[in-house]
DNA sequence: TTACACCGTCAACGGTGTTGGCATAAGCTG
DNA sequence: CAGCTTATGCCAACACCGTTGACGGTGTAA
């Protein structure tokens, strides 16, 4: 089998595939979210990704050491296209803001790989470059060191979170979602308001907001909390220094 | 197979087990929470639990349509727990706190049940009241219809969305969470202050960081942001009326 | 006591991730 | 161009998984 996986760029000897086909790391990927795009967040499997680059499945052992690495592969490789071209503004609201925003959407972009990979650790390179550049942000906006950190991993984490329970949604089947929908206007657009008054007072509403993600309200309330505690931050930074 | 699942108020004729114990739904459930909180991470599987049950795997389709039917149920229960004993103070912030906890950690205390269960709207009893008490809170705080609910949203979901990510950590197999402990380690504890900066002036934190939730932290940002819009919406209603 | 249908059991199907052994062709060496 | 090494693709097999269909014993009702 295969003993070690041996890196990308230290491959030289590139046999064809008994189809004819060139493996390659980056080529696994790609058909991997090609086939979580198509076939959903339990239509890849390791047998199922060796059909579909033509190969056997266990050959795909010697690019990756279990499907649990090639998932971190994934995550590496939403992350890395999170960032691509993104420029910082100097506004660390606004920046933060946009980044968020951005990485939801490209994760969203593969809804089950979100679900996949949200909560791995890759430790690849796209990982550490997007930690260093968020943690950056906080410490220029003044935010002292420990601070800084505990909002890194707030930011960061809600932003995988959401982006793993919004991908959770999109992935289910059409008939399902749709379903749960009308089950959403049945069961809550019409209880009385003798026993729930305050859903029925706003049942309009509520249905109305059913469809969106609630992540950019969430991620402005995030921000704003942070803006709150970078005042009171100053305002005794401010009174002991006087 | 079976046909048709019986509930289980319905059911009459209870046989036993051929090892001698009497099957309900109620057994099965707690069973099946035993096994995820004792056995762990990734140990509950129809044919684990029927073992545990002293009962043939196939059996457990009697009472459940199938192992996602289980789960829900199971995440049914959760949520009537985590809003067992619970008791108003009057102070939206701290009442919404103390209840985001409350369900953040009733969640977690069965990681694959919170998986599972999280993207899911199950419009059941309990998930109703839960829904209307939380509008309620915000309403008497004083927000607006309009704003009560969008908050409600950001409040729920950031709730059910750290719940499914810590859920998805703490459902990983050991060997797989200390590995990634380590990555965080040797991968971020060493980088040179040359090519990631930040990451390097505060490793240490980091490290000290990464094993427990940022739910504490994003919930107390994202309620502090609200009172930051509270004092916005007051702020503007006052000058109007004046 | 008889009849019925509930429900536990057995066996099997098709799926999964993963591994060890093997053969062959790619690419280095001369 | 010939030969050697070994990287790498392939095959077969293992141990699981969820799920289903057929069967038959047994508790309950009539």
């Amino acid at each position: 089998m295969a003993k070690q996986v041996v890196s990308d760029s230290a491959r030289k000897r590139r046999r064809p595939t008994k189809q004819g086909g060139v493996l390659s790391e980056q080529l696994i990927m790609e058909t991997a979210l090609r086939l979580l795009r198509h076939h959903g967040s339990a239509g890849l499997s390791v047998r199922r990704l060796g059909a579909a680059l033509g190969a056997d499945p266990s050959t795909l052992y010697r690019y990756f050491r279990g499907i649990d690495d090639l998932t971190l592969a994934i995550a590496d490789e939403l992350i890395g296209r999170s960032f691509r071209g993104w420029e910082p503004t100097g506004d660390w609201w606004r920046d933060l803001h946009s980044l968020g925003i951005r990485s939801h959407a490209a994760y969203l972009d593969h809804p089950q790989a979100a679900v996949l990979s949200a909560s791995r650790v890759s430790g690849r390179t796209s990982e550490k470059a997007a930690v260093d550049t968020i943690l950056g942000i906080l410490r220029e906006a003044g935010f002292p060191d420990g601070a800084a950190v505990r909002l890194y991993r707030a930011f960061v984490d809600q932003m995988l979170a959401f982006a793993a329970l919004d991908g959770a949604e999109l992935a289910l089947p059409e008939d399902v979602r749709e379903s749960d929908r009308q089950l959403w206007r049945s069961s809550y657009a019409q209880l009385p308001a003798e026993t729930h008054p305050h859903i029925a007072a706003t049942a309009g509403l509520l249905v109305d907001l059913s469809d969106r993600s609630a992540y950019p309200d969430a991620l402005e309330l995030l921000l704003d909390g942070a803006r709150a505690l970078l005042h009171r931050l100053d305002a005794k930074r401010g009174s002991a220094t006087s």
